[in-house]
RNA sequence: GGCGACAUAGCCAAGCGGUAAGGCGGCGGUCUGCAAAACCGCUAUUCCCCGGUUCGAUUCCGGGUGUCGCCUCCA
């Protein structure tokens, strides 16, 4: 088995082959901190996120570098209408994006340059492009010429004489071609400036990530990702400038683009006025439930984001949530030790060979074989095309053959061949899911804080058990409405009361 | 106008040549003191429409229709 990823480049699923075995060097497409961080952002960030850990499942050393644009026409325009420097402004939202992404539990890149403080790397990169002539000096900047580089618009599918044709490109009466982009800006007045060969500016907006990328992993890395918003020109513009610069090829071995997000079946973006910041949806859902959303969608499919979707999401995974619960609870009250039922094991149905104390399930070695299979489904899933929403489907097939396994035994203890195949199926669930981050988020385990309050609500658990024991109910199901009501939710199983937050 | 992607049940969503995963929701049943959770069954004779290739197509090809994206900042 190996993995399998669709690149842009060739618009075909390939075979991953790295550019040194047993490792996979990634370039992102990282922010230009201006604004709140948005579910665009966490879709991609996620998304990487989970490709790196199961890359790393797979046996693969990962690096992964993401840039910071932390200047650019953008940032210096609304740091003028907040009266505040381009840097804090930069910096504010920098910290703003790290804080969501933390939060998100998205791990960090390996490496994150900011461009300002890569300039002279810059410099050096848009000099030699000039030398090689395939950048010339306007009044306005210095601009890369595109009829140099034969190659360009092979990664969006487009020609020059297509592009020159639309009326749609900016006109600059001193470039050479309406397609030809800048790779310096020449400052006015009042803007944030740095000197180079060619007067005190700043750097066009591609130029940045050929040379962070290029500085940091070399040319001909192995994945390169970005939103496919970013193909043209972003990123075609990056390849020209990475080629025409090294003179070889490819710069890059696979582009990986994922789809945007959705509200209402169209674009989540600024201009239309229907961003959903992370910070925001925070407040409202678990960041594993915004994770378990966005992962439900393979990625090269745009992704609608909205209140129902985002439930439905809540709700299927509470699933995987409350079988791994069930399994602990089982795993920690053993009916053969402390089960409330110990005494009438063999109360269960007298055709049901699972109901015997003390015997074997022999379901137990199937769950052990079905376990492995579905992890097989998980990988083969993952492996063609980081197919995340297929290998959600493995997870809750491993789900109810969990649950079915545990009803089957009803009031009966678990032997230890049980036991061990629910450890077993625990584990992999654990496993598997923590690879799409959908469990690692949230605290399992009741903090330091919260030890009291375990302590309490156990107390009531055992206030109401001897009520039940007594068939006081209406007393019983008080403690359990009220207790409800606080968030905390009571369920009676054949192995005791299990309790869990809501 | 140019380029590209996608159309699968009430909803979300995999599959992409061998006869429709999974989830959410709904309905019926089992379990339960009642619940909750869970399990079982039902909820697409069919994958936008029309042609073609094939023994066979949701999957490939051609043509429609529709939706979306890029060509301007964008993840």
């Amino acid at each position: 088995m190996s993995i399998r990823v669709y690149n842009t480049l060739t618009r075909e699923k390939e075979q991953l082959v790295t550019r040194k075995p047993g490792r996979v060097d990634i370039y992102q497409c990282g922010v230009t901190p201006y604004d709140y961080t948005h579910m665009g952002h966490a879709r991609q960030y996620v998304l990487w996120d989970v490709i790196r850990r199961y890359l790393r499942y797979r046996g693969y050393e990962v690096f992964c570098v993401q840039n910071v644009t932390d200047i650019d026409d953008k940032i210096i325009a609304k740091a003028q209408s907040l009266g505040i420097s381009p840097d804090e402004l930069a910096r504010r939202f920098d910290r703003e994006y790290l804080e969501v992404m933390d939060a998100l539990g998205v791990e960090r890149p390996d490496v994150y340059p900011r461009v300002t403080e890569h300039i002279s790397d810059i410099i050096d990169v848009i000099r030699g492009l000039v030398e090689r002539g395939h950048a010339y000096e306007t009044v306005n900047g210095v601009y890369f010429d595109v009829s140099s580089f034969p190659d360009y618009g092979k990664l969006s599918g487009r020609n020059l004489d297509e592009m020159r044709a639309g009326a749609r490109v900016e006109v600059d009466e001193a470039k050479k071609d309406p397609a030809d982009f800048a790779l310096w800006k020449k400052a006015k007045p009042g803007e944030p400036a740095w000197d180079s060969p060619w007067g005190r500016g700043r750097p066009g907006w591609h130029i940045e990530c050929s040379t962070l990328a290029l500085k940091y992993l070399g040319s001909g890395f192995d994945m390169h990702g970005g939103g496919t918003d970013l193909i043209f020109p972003h990123h075609e513009n990056e390849i020209a400038q990475a080629e025409a610069y090294t003179g070889e090829g490819p710069f890059v071995r696979y582009w990986i683009h994922h789809e945007m997000v959705n509200v209402n079946q169209e674009k989540m973006s600024k201009s239309l006025g229907n961003l959903f910041t992370v910070r925001d949806v925070l407040k409202e859902f678990r960041p594993e439930d915004i994770r378990y959303f966005l992962v439900s969608v393979h990625y090269r499919s745009p992704a609608n984001f909205g209140p129902g979707e985002l439930n439905a999401a809540k709700s299927a995974r509470a699933r995987l949530v409350n079988v791994i619960d069930s399994i602990d609870h089982v795993l920690g009250t053993p009916g053969a030790k402390n089960g409330p039922r110990e005494g009438d094991a063999g109360a269960g149905p007298a055709h049901d060979p699972a109901a015997i104390p003390g015997a074997a399930d022999p379901a137990a070695g199937d769950l052990k074989s079905r376990i492995e299979s579905l992890r097989n489904s998980f990988i083969e899933a993952m492996d063609d095309d980081f197919n995340t929403a297929g290998a959600l489907g493995a997870l809750h097939s491993l789900a109810r053959e969990v649950n079915s396994f545990i009803n089957r035994r009803r009031n009966a203890a678990f032997p230890p061949e049980d036991l061990e195949a629910l450890k077993a199926a625990r584990d992999t669930l654990w496993e598997l899911g923590g690879l799409l981050g959908i469990f690692g988020v949230e605290p399992r385990v009741p903090g330091e804080d919260s030890r009291l309050l375990g302590k309490l609500v156990e107390f009531l658990v055992e206030l109401r058990g001897q009520a039940r024991e007594r068939k006081e109910w209406a007393l019983a199901d008080q403690i359990r409405d009220r207790l409800k009501e606080l968030g905390i939710v009571l369920e009676d199983t054949p192995q005791g009361t299990r309790w869990k937050m809501e």
